[in-house]
DNA sequence: TCAACAGAGTGGTATTGACCACTTGCCGCG
DNA sequence: CGCGGCAAGTGGTCAATACCACTCTGTTGA
């Protein structure tokens, strides 16, 4: 049974295998050096420069790389903060260079009822999957995640899975879901006595409210999250810019303790 | 005395031009219909095509058009969000179609001291101007900024012009600085009891600390903001997609009462 | 010795031309 | 009447080329 409706969301393109190229070489010629000019690389890469332009455009909105006019391009000092797009916590904190941590509260199946049924798109008699995480930094609290999914998408999950691997992991490895976006949604909040004593902050403490929908391939719902994070160690912070052109993405930054 | 550094922020380009006529064509084929297609656009303002896309991408990227392959290229619902980038809370709201509003609660100039004058990049005891002011929507309280402003910035200035005018407008036209950008940072927090009674919800409601620092033309620091927002009336938005193309910019949404 | 200048190199913008993959709707065949 | 396929039109990608404005550096002249 040949799919229907074949989407190629990663096609190879000149544009991403330069891309690549230029991540290798930004990596070669370490932070704060100029990589070749756009000239050079695209003779390098046998590609025309409009190419080597757009892939360039691309690691620049990003944050990877600075142009600066007359000079050249450079390698822009490594983020220590988050995208806030389609990243997994175990991602993440991976790329902030500490150990990330997952210790399962609880593991239930329930009834969707209303509001989750809205949310998730199904009936609300359909069973879900409510795990309750605690999200560990170098072993220190730093979230607490509440993950509702379908139970019949993850058949047999068990609490050990998610302590070892990351859920979108699980969800591509195993059970052949790939996820390809979702909606965020952001709010300030304070935690409640469950969530103060998990985090060991004080009652009430400010914190982030992010809930998160998110969507396969075939544009289903997939998962339902809703996550606390310590409003003392995170903060999101954006570049502004004046009819800008570049388009800046906000960053989530883990705070230094204390 | 010729500026020695003549940055040209927004040079005409035809891009730029391409993109003022999509703009125009946007609002009169109307929300859902689709553009002249990318060809037509070219011969119409008689650029090529690529220049006609670049225009496009911006406004795909801004939210303000959708392309479909194959199909056309499509005017987006309006977003009823103010993107997180530099616009004032008057123009945002005028673009809600809300009608604006602004107390002064207070007008004072101090010295920086150490936080400030870090801040703004000034000695500790250069002399600041702090004004507070309540800022609403339709009569309702929705936030409080403090701004602080060296007093040599904006000689003069009185509570009152800040009630007419949008502070960025003061600052262009009456002292000729332009602002290009900054940097702004989001926390969760909780209202004490003065915020808690200028904007008319219980105490340690939660809310959202944004601070803004702003930057002029010729990359200096002109003014330190800190707003609280009420949490029960914004969210923030982001549409989240793995290995994104495009950049997903995250949006302030206002959301309705009660 | 030092300042001013010229040139090479860089990113920024723009054009023209071409091919591919996809959508859509029309037309003709069964 | 219904269905399939074909063709036109669309956005997506890529190449080769040209010129501009800016930065930096090395040379030259005072």
């Amino acid at each position: 049974m040949p799919p229907k409706h074949m989407t190629t969301p990663q096609r190879i393109t000149k544009q991403s295998q330069t891309r690549d190229s230029v991540i290798d070489l930004m990596e070669r010629f370490g932070v704060g050096n100029a990589i070749p000019s756009e000239r050079q690389l695209s003779v390098d890469l046998g590609v025309s420069r409009l190419t080597v332009r757009a892939a360039l455009d691309e690691l620049v909105r990003e944050g990877y790389l600075v142009r600066r006019r007359g000079s050249g391009t450079f390698v822009s000092e490594p983020k220590i903060a988050q995208e806030l797009t389609m990243t997994s916590f175990s991602e993440d904190m991976e790329r902030r260079g500490m150990r990330p941590g997952s210790k399962t509260l609880s593991l239930t199946v329930t009834t969707a009822g209303a509001y989750l049924g809205r949310c998730l798109h199904v009936s609300p008699s359909e069973r879900i999957v409510v795990v309750k995480r605690l999200r560990l930094a170098d072993g220190e609290p730093m979230a607490i995640e509440t993950l509702h999914v379908r139970e019949s998408l993850v058949p047999g999950l068990l609490p050990t899975d998610l302590e070892e691997h990351s859920f979108y992991e699980l969800l591509g490895e195993r059970y052949g879901i790939v996820t390809v976006g979702g909606t965020q949604t952001i709010e300030p909040t304070v935690t409640n006595e469950e969530e103060s004593s998990a985090l060991g902050v004080p009652l009430h403490s400010p914190a982030f409210l992010f809930e998160r929908t998110t969507r396969s391939e075939s544009d289903e719902i997939v998962e339902f999250v809703r996550s606390i994070y310590r409003g003392d160690r995170y903060r999101l912070v954006t570049e502004l810019s004046r009819r800008d052109r570049a388009g800046s993405v906000p960053v989530f930054v883990l705070r230094d303790a204390g």
